[in-house]
DNA sequence: ATTGACTCCGTAGTATGGTACGGTCTGTAT
DNA sequence: ATACAGACCGTACCATACTACGGAGTCAAT
């Protein structure tokens, strides 16, 4: 089975080693094999799951919410209660979220249209738009 | 014209008046009047103007995007081009953001029916879908 | 065997977005 | 007139998510 260094893992993702480690410590990444020296192997599974960890904090998830969307998965133990339960509430928060931004991204594109007809007004389409916005 | 005290306007939009001063301090929201004896008095624009930065807030734009996106509607200096260019582009960030999302969801769809049809089975899902990920 | 790149660890520092404190002044109500 | 709430300010502190540093050990190549 081929591993990664530290080094090379954080080459692949595009991630420091610092990060890496900082994630150990609080919990994101599982401790690795760590053969006679003390360095750290990782299996291929590492990279995927650190890239999963980038692209969810990306979509602004906090660290403690992606530590909680990993559990979901790695748990044999949890319950199927407990993961639909979560897997859920996380659903609902996404969609919410969605919403918001399309309608964010309608008052841009409004804001964009008058723009072409003369040039903004004094009434702000993006601040209108999400006035009204339910919450 | 009806104004409000920092506490009034606090109190109203749910944002603490430390937070407002520090938004002010930060240049997010305008100086307001500050007659005889150095109080703050905020007109109704303001609330609505604190209303959108907590709204984008919430979508995950940090303050100085935000800042930005305020630029768009109050530059009167502003060049129509300018304008347009800066919408779009976060238009084209929105628009990235609620596809990155709508994965999001759908993996955890997934994974809610396969609790349903008999527990997890070691390949998660949400990680799955995310590897597909265009970025 | 020695050099140089890489790893180890703990600790400290940074940026962002607030939150709290404390002493002073103001405004309103009795 | 005096009390009490609420405002003023600067400064200090907090959590989150990194980032940098320094001294020591390791691995791979020459």
């Amino acid at each position: 089975m081929e591993t990664y260094t530290i080094g090379q893992l954080a080459a692949r993702t595009d991630v420091s080693v610092e990060t890496i480690r900082y994630y150990e410590r609080v919990g994101l990444m599982q401790q690795p094999q760590r053969p006679d020296s003390g360095y750290r192997h990782y299996p291929e599974d590492a990279r995927r799951r650190l890239a999963f960890i980038r692209k969810a904090k990306a979509l602004g998830f906090a660290l403690n919410e992606i530590l909680q969307l990993l559990a979901l998965t790695t748990g044999s133990e949890s319950a199927c209660g407990t993961v639909k339960e979560t897997a859920t509430a996380s659903i609902r928060r996404i969609e919410k979220q969605i919403r918001a931004l399309s309608q964010m991204r309608r008052a841009l594109g409004k804001l964009v249209a008058e723009c072409l007809n003369g040039g903004p007004n004094g009434d702000c389409p993006i601040i209108q738009a999400l006035e009204e916005a339910e919450d």
